[in-house]
RNA sequence: CGGGGCGUAGCGCAGCCUGGUUAGCGCGCCUGCCUUGGGAGCAGGAGGUCGCAGGUUCAAAUCCUGCCGCCCCGACCA
C-alpha cells in the first residue's frame, strides 16, 4: 500500500474527548472516529488491526474444532420471551418494532438464535458435541459507553456456543475453549490472565474471564503470589473468619449519644474504637425489595456476592432518602435492631462480640452488641469485598490486587437456555434430553484497544507484530531524487513480492512528519531510505518495539527483515505447537 | 437515571462575566517561494447557521428559557 492513496488522517493534538490511552492513540493514528457515543467507525488501518485479531481468532477456534456462522443481527423477541430475557434483559437490550408491529431486538449475545437453531437441526447425540461460533457487531445499549473501542455501545465480538450432550462432554469442550483462549490471547502478544468469574445476566455454573493486565482496566483482579488462584474481585471467596473471643465476656447493650456522627470513622474516632468494632448497616434494593446487609466497618459490601445469594436479577444500594422512606431513621444511624426488613450479615459479623452499631434514632449509636441475643439475622454469608489483609481462599497464600481490561469471558451454561427453549436431542437410550451449553465470548474491537493500552510509548502505538496493520514501512524521504524513489520503490516491490505486508511512505512531506506518523501508527519495522543512501548505498532499519536500528546495504537488509519478520511470526506461533 | 462539565473553522482553544461595526489565535488545508534524517520558514489565500429553537433588547457568540449532542464521576458488560 502506498501512504499516498491511503485514507490515514493522523492527528497532532489529541482530541478533547479521549481519556485513556488506547483511545487518544487510535484517534490520532487515524485508526478510528466517532460516529455517536459509543459508535466507532473504522478507518482503513483500524480495520487491518481488526481484520488481524479477528483472524487469530478464527484459527484457533477452528483448530479446537469450531466451526464459524453468522446469525442474524435483528432477533424477534418471541425468543427472548421464551428464555425468559426479554424481562430479565433490561434497557441494555435495544428493543424496537417493525412495520407490522412486531417485536424484535438488535442482539446483544445470540444464546436464544443458536439454541434456536440446534434445537431444530439436531436431534441425536450422534451428531454431538458441536461447537459453532460467529465473528459479529454486537449492539448492547450501554448506560455509559467510554474509553472509546474500550467500552462502547457497538463492537465487534466472537461469540462462540456448544452444544453437548453430557456435562462430562461439556467440560471437556469448556477446557478446550479455556486453552484455545491461551493461545489466542498469547498469540495477539498480550499480558494476561484467566479468572474465575461470576456468570452475571448470561447465567451458567462456573466460567472464567480472561483479563489483560492494565492500569485502565474496569474491573479489579485478586491474584495469589503463592498459588495458580486468580478470580475477579467480584467473585473472590473470602476466607471465613476465626472464631474470635468465645470466651469474652458478653457485655450488656450501652446506649450512647453519637451527636452528628454519622460517617464510620467520626464514629469510631468518637467513641474511642476501631472501625474493626463496627457494624455498618446498607440499606439495598433486591429487585425492588430492601435487605439490609450488615458489615464490618472497615470492610464493604459485594453486590454481586449479595445478589447471588438472594437469587435476585439485580440489586442496587439505596439512597438516603430511600433508606429513610423504608426505615424511618436518617443515614448514619441505620442498626440491625428493631429493623423491620430483612437482615443479613457477612461471615466476618458472625464472629464479632460486644461491636458497635448503629441506634435507629438520631444522633445515637448502641455499643456492645452481641448476635443472637440482641437481633437475628436470616442468613450470614461471604457478602464483602477481598482486601489485600485476606489470605487465598485456596491456599492461604498472600493476595495481590490489580487491574484487568475483560477481553474474553467463558462459561459453562449447563442446561439453562436448553431447557427454557426445549432444545433436547435423544441419547442412546432413546431418551430425550437437554443440551449441556456452553459458550464462549472475545471482544475484538476491545482486544484492539487492550493491546494498545498495553503496547505504546509517547510517540504512539507500538504493535507487536501478529496484530499490526502493515509489518514494515518503507519511509522513502526524498521522493523527488530519482535514484532514492527508484532503490525505495524497488524495495517495496520485493518485499511484497516476498509476501510481506508493507507500507510505502512516498508522500510529498518532510522528513519529520514522516517519522512521526511511522511511530504513532505503530508499525513494528521501519526501513528508511534517504540522502545517506546516496552516499553509502546503506538504508536503515529500525525497530519499533526496541529502537535498535541497522545500516544495511539493500540486499543485506532485505534479507534481515524477512528473516526477522518470519522468526518473530513463527516463534509466536510454534510456543503455542507444545 | 443522579452528580459535574463542555458545545465558537477539520483539530486545539480565546472572546461571553461587563451585549455594540469586518468574531479572533495556533495547528491543519489551498497557492507560490524556500527547505528536506525527527511534526521547518516566508508570503498570499480559502474556510464560521458561534449546537438548535424561542425570548429580552435599537442591537445577542455574549443575557434568559427550553431542547439536542458530547465528555467526565457512579450502577452494566466482551
Amino acid at each position: 500500500m502506498r501512504y499516498s492513496e491511503l485514507l490515514l488522517p493522523t492527528l497532532k493534538e489529541t482530541p478533547t474527548e479521549a481519556e485513556v490511552v488506547s483511545h487518544r492513540l487510535l484517534l490520532r493514528a487515524g485508526f478510528v472516529r466517532k460516529l455517536s457515543s459509543g459508535v466507532y467507525t473504522y478507518l482503513p488501518l483500524g480495520l487491518a488491526v481488526i481484520r488481524k485479531v479477528e483472524q487469530i481468532v478464527r484459527e484457533e477456534m477452528n483448530k479446537a474444532g469450531a466451526q464459524e456462522l453468522l446469525m442474524p443481527m435483528v432477533q424477534p423477541s418471541d425468543l427472548w420471551k421464551e428464555s425468559g430475557r426479554w424481562e430479565k434483559y433490561g434497557p441494555e437490550l435495544l428493543r424496537f418494532t417493525d412495520r407490522h408491529e412486531r417485536e424484535s431486538c438488535l442482539g446483544p449475545t445470540h444464546e436464544e438464535v443458536i439454541t434456536d437453531l440446534v434445537r431444530r437441526e439436531i436431534h441425536s447425540y450422534r451428531n454431538l458435541p458441536v461447537n459453532l461460533y460467529q465473528i459479529q457487531t454486537k449492539f448492547r445499549d450501554e448506560i455509559r459507553p467510554r474509553f472509546g473501542l474500550m467500552r462502547g455501545r457497538e463492537f465487534i465480538m466472537k461469540d462462540g456456543y456448544s452444544f453437548d450432550a453430557t456435562e462430562k462432554g461439556a467440560e471437556i469442550t469448556y477446557q478446550k475453549m479455556y486453552d484455545a483462549y491461551h493461545r489466542i490471547f498469547k498469540r495477539c502478544g498480550l499480558s494476561f490472565r484467566a479468572v474465575e468469574a461470576d456468570t452475571g445476566t448470561i447465567g451458567g455454573s462456573f466460567s472464567h474471564e480472561f483479563m489483560v493486565l492494565a492500569e485502565t482496566g474496569e474491573d479489579t483482579l485478586v491474584i495469589c503470589r503463592s498459588c495458580a488462584y486468580a478470580a475477579n474481585m467480584e467473585k473472590a471467596a473470602v476466607q471465613p473468619p476465626e472464631k474470635t473471643g468465645e470466651d469474652v465476656e458478653l457485655l450488656p447493650l450501652q446506649k450512647v449519644e453519637t451527636p452528628g456522627k454519622k460517617k464510620v470513622e467520626v464514629v469510631c474516632g468518637f467513641l474511642g474504637i476501631s472501625p474493626r468494632e463496627l457494624v455498618k448497616t446498607m440499606v439495598y434494593l433486591a429487585d425492588g425489595d430492601p435487605v439490609a446487609v450488615l458489615v464490618r466497618g472497615d470492610h464493604e459490601v459485594q453486590p454481586v456476592k449479595l445478589k447471588n445469594m438472594l437469587g435476585a436479577v439485580d440489586v442496587e444500594l439505596a439512597d438516603e432518602k430511600q433508606v429513610f422512606d423504608i426505615t424511618g431513621v436518617p443515614s448514619g444511624y441505620l442498626g440491625p435492631i428493631g429493623l423491620k426488613i430483612p437482615v443479613a450479615a457477612d461471615q466476618a459479623v458472625s464472629a464479632m462480640v460486644n461491636f458497635t452499631v448503629g441506634a435507629n434514632e438520631k444522633n445515637y449509636h448502641m455499643q456492645n452488641v452481641n448476635l443472637p441475643r440482641d437481633f437475628k439475622v436470616f442468613q450470614a454469608a461471604d457478602l464483602r469485598q477481598v482486601t489485600e489483609d485476606d489470605r487465598c481462599p485456596s491456599c492461604g497464600g498472600v493476595l495481590e490486587l490489580t487491574k484487568g481490561i475483560e477481553v474474553g469471558h467463558i462459561f459453562k451454561l449447563g442446561d439453562s437456555y436448553s431447557r427454557a427453549l426445549k432444545a433436547t436431542f435423544q441419547d442412546s437410550n432413546s431418551e430425550e434430553q437437554n443440551f449441556v451449553m456452553g459458550c464462549y465470548g472475545i471482544g475484538v474491537s476491545r482486544t484492539v484497544a487492550a493491546s494498545i493500552e498495553q503496547n505504546h510509548d509517547e510517540n504512539g502505538i507500538i504493535f507487536p507484530l501478529p496484530l499490526a496493520p502493515f509489518q514494515a514501512i518503507i519511509l522513502n524521504l526524498d521522493p523527488k531524487t530519482e535514484e532514492i524513489s527508484t532503490a525505495a520503490e524497488s524495495f517495496y516491490r520485493q518485499l511484497q513480492q516476498k509476501g510481506l505486508e508493507v507500507l510505502l511512505d512516498d508522500r510529498d512531506e518532510r522528513p519529520g512528519i514522516k517519522f512521526k506518523d511511522a511511530d504513532l501508527i505503530g508499525i513494528p519495522y521501519r526501513i528508511t531510505i534517504g540522502k545517506r543512501f546516496l552516499q553509502g548505498a546503506e538504508v536503515e532499519i529500525r525497530s519499533r518495539a526496541n529502537g535498535k536500528t541497522l545500516s544495511l546495504s539493500l540486499d543485506k537488509a532485505m534479507a534481515e527483515i524477512v528473516s526477522s519478520i518470519s522468526n518473530e511470526m513463527s516463534a509466536t506461533q510454534e510456543s503455542e505447537a507444545k
